[in-house]
DNA sequence: CTTTTTGCAAATGATTTGCATTAAC
DNA sequence: GTTAATGCAAATCATTTGCAAAAAG
């Protein structure tokens, strides 16, 4: 499913859509078409990239598709201390991140193991536990050699 | 180190204070006061509780402490998603949360081993990575029970 | 007495809301 | 033709910033 996701086919995401029950217009394609190349970007970011090829879009209709979207279970939504929201085609793997405290690059890392131990934690203490959250921070690579900290908003994946 | 920081001893605190470099003042006194007994507790819950001992205390001057602390070490701060920041006297012990997605609030769990093995995600990809943030979301046990949820902040679909 | 904190006001940034208009189905 | 989405403007919320006054060491 995480890479059937990753298609930027428009049939394909018309399809996918459709099957969220939800209705196919040109602001959801682009945003989720945008996703696909670029996962891990801001509302902002998302915006001002799907208004170079619809120029009406406003930022509003992009939270809003990013609202519906997340809802409906076709993005993923991640909330890192310190930054705006980022959105994610990856959904449903109980994939994790690993974001650069120096350049805020965020890279995916898959679970430990390839079940989902990190949903059951020591003491449930009585929660029905249905998701987890984790994300590891440090400095990646290219900050490690060269320590010009800056904030290139590129993000990779894998 | 995580208990003795419990401790609520005015005498206690300032010496924490003081050896954090620190100058020991009536609002951050209060706000550690404040958090030993009301762990995971937002800024503007803090100034509320402390503007009743020291009602001439300010939101902004509760934030200034708030984040004097936690640069010192002595308060550790998270951010759920979709919640404003929550701040801790427990620090340094790699112990995770478990929040209830429907009353949101915030129990502690110990790390799922002794060590941190959480902090070693299974591909580094080169990173150094120096911290890792592990969040169970699910429904609490009186949620479970009662379905009368509090705070209908539901943040992400899956 | 010098430096750090506080208090107050105003600013910022991300995200949401209300409502008329427009596009999907 | 209905209903759901969008565009636009204004509002809200958490948090930060600038600067003068007060408190700590």
């Amino acid at each position: 499913m995480a890479l059937d996701q990753l298609i930027a086919d428009p049939a394909e995401l018309r399809v996918q859509l459709q099957g969220a029950g939800l209705r196919v217009t040109r602001p959801r394609l682009a945003v989720l078409a945008n996703l696909t190349q670029h996962p891990h970007s801001d509302a902002d970011t998302v915006f001002q990239r799907v208004r170079q090829e619809l120029p009406t879009t406003s930022v509003q209709a992009v939270y809003g598709v990013l609202g519906a979207l997340t809802e409906a279970g076709l993005l993923r939504r991640l909330e890192p201390a310190g930054s705006s929201a980022l959105y994610e085609r990856r959904t449903g793997d109980n994939h994790h991140h690993l974001i650069c405290t120096a350049c805020r690059t965020v890279y995916d890392v898959d679970c430990v193991t390839g079940e989902a131990p990190c949903l059951t934690p020591l003491s449930t203490q009585g929660f029905s536990v249905d998701k987890a959250e984790v994300t590891f921070w440090g400095i990646c690579p290219r900050c490690q050699t060269a320590q010009h900290a800056a904030h290139p908003t590129s993000t990779e994946g894998e």
